[in-house]
DNA sequence: GTTCTCGGCCG
DNA sequence: CGGCCGAGAAC
């Protein structure tokens, strides 16, 4: 029969693309695409390889049927259901809401060229650098589409930005923008200054400092600190207000109804 | 038990 | 119409 495992260039060595044709029934003709991993477990489906995969491999434009990588298939990005999410959060990460990753690192062992020394070479001494990992140069473009939101998945009114600060590079929307700043605050400890080189302006994709966020250095004035005093201020009076708001629920609660079940709780 | 195969649902 | 997956058939 035709039953021949084929290369597939787009995936990592070693997996194999297999096609059946339905041969009887009512769908005879019609054809199945299987593929393989290199440990040889079957896939017959992009979401079930795409759980598997994880994050080592981007498939958002991998065409299961064919095993190549359209560029045209430049989807919108789909809000997944919260039910899913859920029954994905002890799997592999979500795809859609890990941060990105480089797609060019695979986990998959790749045979390489190991140089120990060269005579010319000086050895970095700069360990700071040899210690962080690779990035995508814009890879804050994938972050766009993402959006908060609470447990009626309403999506969350977003933050201001300051009039300050201006965004660098292909996708200049708040928007990302937003997420940019947000993710460097998240991922380091190091101050977050913006792109602090003016060529970077000029041509980001040769001059951009990656462990920066995609925006226009910036400076912060008294009057912004003064600002966000006042926005911490208040939140805290409104949590402070919410807090005894539902001291006093819960007190009025259980005198009316003293056998009342604990509120569910959720368990990971 | 596992693997193969086609039906059929659903978007 | 095609992707995806359930489930019966086959092994």
């Amino acid at each position: 029969m035709e039953r021949k495992r084929t290369d597939c260039p787009a995936l990592p060595p070693g997996w194999k693309k297999e096609e059946v044709i339905r041969k009887s029934g009512l769908s005879a003709g019609k054809s199945d695409v299987y593929y393989y991993s290199p440990s040889g477990k079957k896939f017959r489906s992009k979401p079930q390889l795409s759980r598997y995969l994880g994050n080592t491999v981007d498939l958002g434009s991998f065409d299961f049927r064919t095993g190549k990588m359209m560029p045209s298939k430049m989807q919108k990005n789909k809000q997944r259901l919260r039910s899913e999410n859920l029954s994905l959060s002890k799997g592999k990460p979500d795809l859609n809401t890990a941060l990105p990753i480089r797609q060019t690192a695979s986990i998959f062992k790749q045979p390489v060229t190991k140089v120990v020394n060269h005579p010319n070479n000086k050895v970095k001494t700069d360990l700071q650098r040899a210690s962080e990992q690779p990035r995508q140069l814009f890879w804050e473009k994938r972050l766009k589409g993402l959006r908060s939101s609470d447990v009626s998945e309403e999506v969350l009114r977003t933050m201001d930005l300051p009039k300050g600060l201006q965004s660098i590079g292909p996708d200049s929307s708040d928007a990302t923008l937003l997420s940019a700043i947000a993710s460097a605050l998240h991922m380091s400890s190091a101050p977050i200054t913006g792109q602090t080189s003016s060529a970077a302006e000029k041509n980001p994709a040769i001059w951009l400092n990656t462990s920066q966020p995609l925006c226009k250095a910036f400076t912060v004035t008294d009057e912004d600190i003064r600002e966000q005093e006042l926005k911490v201020h208040q939140a805290r009076l409104s949590l402070e207000e919410a807090l005894m708001a539902d001291t006093l629920a819960r007190a009025a609660e259980s005198s009316r109804d003293p056998d009342g079940r604990a509120p569910c709780t959720l368990h990971t």
